[in-house]
DNA sequence: TGCATTTAGTTAGATATCGAACTATATAGG
DNA sequence: CCTATATAGTTCGATATCTAACTAAATGCA
């Protein structure tokens, strides 16, 4: 990287790759047929305490696009994790809610997770997670206002 | 994102948004056909000065496989952007270099990007990128080692 | 009421990415 | 020398992701 690239060239790159890094180690201890997206959407809904969800706020919620949420929730059914039903208050929308396997699922992938987050965390101090944080959500809420 | 939830879960997580919300802006300006992983490759050689590489410098170099790699290479060959010969010295491997057209591609992708490069930079102040780059940069070196 | 617009979801086709398995070549050790 | 191991590249099959284009339903407005 030459050092007349912009810093937020620098700073995007680096976002690249850190991502691609750890997504390939999560992604690796993942149970057989899971996926990261996969797991996001299981694990979405325990922080919900199990509401119930229709495709489009799935999709808003993670900032993917319509199709790969319809794409990510067909295997997600096929594979009994989630349940997917018509909404009876919109005739174009559908409710979506997550199974005792979908919650058993994402317990195990959670399980799996722990190791990579664990050498992660070994070799990352927490002052340098402390101090990115902040800085990385007031960069992802000015982005999202961006996209608009 | 609950508070129980570890500290770099959640920075891993603004990550991988920043990183699909980045793409996504970046690709959407790209000439027909091209996309980010392509233009990564392009300029590459801009900064290498034009020297060749083998497909397996290049996958170690964007912390891709070497599957992956090739894809990419056969997608940029077909287009003519880049040529791809034997390595004389190395009967298993491959030199690669890019081409006067891959060269010309590289600067119109730069003029793209620039639009969106721009925006991001107009919402996000630069104390903000100045100081995340150090501790992105630590993080993915660190992430690096972990990986070997 | 009725038509235009918006929204939800899907389908199709493309690229990027991975792991697993394969071929071919190079290197190291006995 | 010869075999075992390591490395380079590819092929295959899978998932995630996008855009474009489509259907169906809801909403807004005249």
């Amino acid at each position: 990287m030459s050092d007349r690239d912009p810093l937020a060239f620098k700073v995007f790159n680096e976002i690249g790759i850190i991502n691609q890094l750890t997504s390939a180690a999560f992604a690796a201890v993942l149970p057989k047929g899971m996926t990261i997206a996969q797991f996001t959407v299981l694990n979405h809904f325990a922080r919900l305490g199990h509401e119930q969800r229709s495709p489009a706020q799935l999709a808003s919620a993670f900032q993917i696009t319509r199709p790969t949420m319809t794409s990510t929730l067909a295997r997600l059914d096929k594979a009994g994790l989630v349940t997917i039903k018509p909404d009876p208050g919109d005739g174009r929308s559908k409710l979506v809610s997550v199974t005792a396997a979908g919650e058993k699922m994402r317990d195990l992938c959670l399980q799996r997770l722990a190791g990579p987050m664990a050498d992660a965390v070994s070799v990352l101090s927490s002052e340098t997670l402390e101090a990115l944080l902040p800085l990385l959500q007031d960069v992802r809420a000015k982005l999202d206002r961006l996209r608009d």
